[in-house]
DNA sequence: CATGAATGAGCATTCATTCAT
DNA sequence: TATGAATGAATGCTCATTCAT
């Protein structure tokens, strides 16, 4: 029978105008600010029923992190897995630019992830919400740390603890990307943002790759 | 006048014991969920007292961001400053260090902190606060600029743009910090905070100094 | 034309099938916190099924009501109709009997008519619906009188007002009943219910059998 | 200071005015359908301030009974203590009256009794005022209970479990008064209220002073 | 200056009822 | 007839801010 086809149709069309309201609402207003009404207005239905399609706010933005993440990941593999042939760390320079680009076309779930990494938050949400949201978190990271584990497989960055090392560029770069969204630390930067993410991607390219021993310094002795 | 010195000392006492109550209450519930009520009960005042010191709940954040502000940038100072023979490097570790050390210390200082850079508390702050916490934010990132410039003035980081490189460190060990944040992105993170804390650092220590031309790989050839 | 008959069937099937989902949920949940959509779903229809056979969720409980009270009607004429030869007081024993397994045995429906009683339901029930359970209510309540009539016939009660002092009776197991109801008033109580309920009957068969002029009291002038 | 005995009073007052307004509403709509709103449109005050005085709509019925409680143990006291040389049944009968003009001079307290027996209400009460309110209706109680036993000390009533009797006593009253609660129950009744009420009152004291053996029936053996 | 009582807009969530299909 | 999606009014409670004393 169609007709129940073209009712799934319906509804999940539905969810998703309201998803897409509420990601607006949540990115212009934040998550605690936002009114469940403002969503509704701006989907275009009653109140009530973003409740048939959602039990409480909170799951509103758990989706929408889920979203967020599954497109960040989408487009990290885009940027790895589809160009096997693609040097480790110009690997790990196309995922850092697929973030950044990311961040920059979808601002919004960029604000999304951060948002809920503040903290109160999450502490509302569903159990089972939360591992699917950590799982997801979790196997975006496992990307870089593959890219990173290739290359320490091919001989190209020091054998050392592949995870450890994706941590502390992943890391980086949230911390260079959250200079952005503060309206204030963005104003205290000079530079250019794109130049200081390369250039923190660069750095610890070289970091890793760097023979141990560096940073030498025969000064050294002089100074003490 | 001795009189008006009184006043005038009393004032600032009170004022001090708003803020230390605000701070705690603050750490606790975070920003939004706490309540004027609340701090002026720790405070020991009335709640209308409140508002002869501070003109919104969000002025009295701005203080206390300033506050934190101002006790990381002693913080930093005493870490290098204080030492000047120290190696510039070693003066890098010291001050990382000691943020690391005031995150730990002062956590609700710290939280103040990032719970300012949501964005959303920002918004509603006059501009002259803004302008003050913009410099003191400034101030604490121009020590590690200066850190980084007396490297290179020493020949031991080769030359660049100490401002963009500091920047650099600063953005990768605040995403490191906030790591430490979320409950579910430090789930994520098998490793010790802290060895990713100081390898951060010592990955930009190295891919700093590491001279140009790394990161050299010679299986690159083969491979494309 | 069988169709027709047999589509009546199938409505009064359906029917009784809401009837009996809504008797337990509103005996599980209370008449104000019941919803229709658990109804539904207990009966296995959809929510708008519902409004096909009863205009309202108060029309539900009405027609519930009425099942009650035909219910203990039933039940009343079982234990004293069939039994010609019964004592009058047997006969009433009986009745009262029946009241308090009735009230065991359908809790839920007990409970529909305390809730009834309660007022602020009835209130927007149809008049014709009204009317319905005031003349079922009566028809319970004849019963009784009719039970004492006959033990005033027989000469066993004295004459009197047979509707008058059956409404006696019945108020005060009522009154005895609605002690069970509230957990609060049934801490209260030390003693078993049964035995309380039991002894309102006997009392009240004691009273009304008793000759005049008691409560006899020699001591009474001595008081005074 | 006589300020602050002048703030406390003031205070009190207003109390006092919430709580007269809050008997009024849930009088007229139910507990259930009244609403805060509607509280403070009669009190006068702003939605906020009902919350200085009260914790929750609850809390505000749970001291409206406390305060019914009070007033009814208070009419019982007057009718039965003030005067010890009232023969027992005499007394029994001015608290029976008491319970009676209670109920028609404040038909909102009553309701409000009645109401809170509902049971659904009283579950998000808290267990302090809880308690509070289960001795305050022991209490009540008491007070029949001890016109009973000293009845029975005098050997006026023959000698028995005076609680027991007690109980049954004024569960028998409940249920008479209860016929005036709901509106279909009370157009069932033909007779006078009072005459009623005042039949289950001498019913009891007949019943219970009725010598033993009783109801005697001389026409049982023939009948059987 | 200090107080703390009063304010009232704001918000998430529920649910009886309607109606297009 | 049956469905179930959609509606939107209704409600208890919070809290930053004001202001009379």
């Amino acid at each position: 029978m169609a007709t129940r086809e073209r009712r799934e149709q319906d509804r999940e069309r539905r969810r998703q105008d309201i998803l897409r309201a509420a990601r607006v609402v949540f990115a212009q207003a934040g998550f605690r600010r936002a009114t469940v009404e403002e969503i509704a207005r701006r989907a275009e239905v009653a109140k009530g029923t973003i409740y048939l399609y959602f039990d409480t706010k909170e799951a509103i933005l758990a989706d929408l992190v889920l979203e967020a993440l599954a497109e960040l990941q989408a487009q990290l593999i885009a940027a790895s897995d589809g160009r096997p042939l693609l040097h480790p760390d110009d690997k790990l320079r196309a995922m850092a630019d697929a973030y950044l680009a990311f961040t920059e076309r979808a601002p919004d779930y960029y604000r999304l992830l951060t948002a809920f990494d503040g903290g109160q938050v999450a502490a509302n949400i569903s159990a089972e919400r939360g591992e699917l949201i950590l799982a997801a978190s979790n196997r975006t990271l496992d990307l870089v740390t593959q890219a990173v584990a290739d290359g320490m497989a091919l001989g190209i960055f020091p054998m050392g603890n592949a995870h450890h090392a994706a941590t502390v560029l992943w890391a980086a770069l949230n911390g260079t990307l959250a200079l952005l969204a503060h309206p204030i630390r963005r104003a205290m930067i000079a530079t250019d943002l794109h130049d200081l993410y390369h250039a923190t991607v660069e750095l610890w390219l070289k970091g890793l790759s760097c023979p141990d021993g560096a940073p030498y310094n025969p000064a050294k002795e002089k100074l003490l």
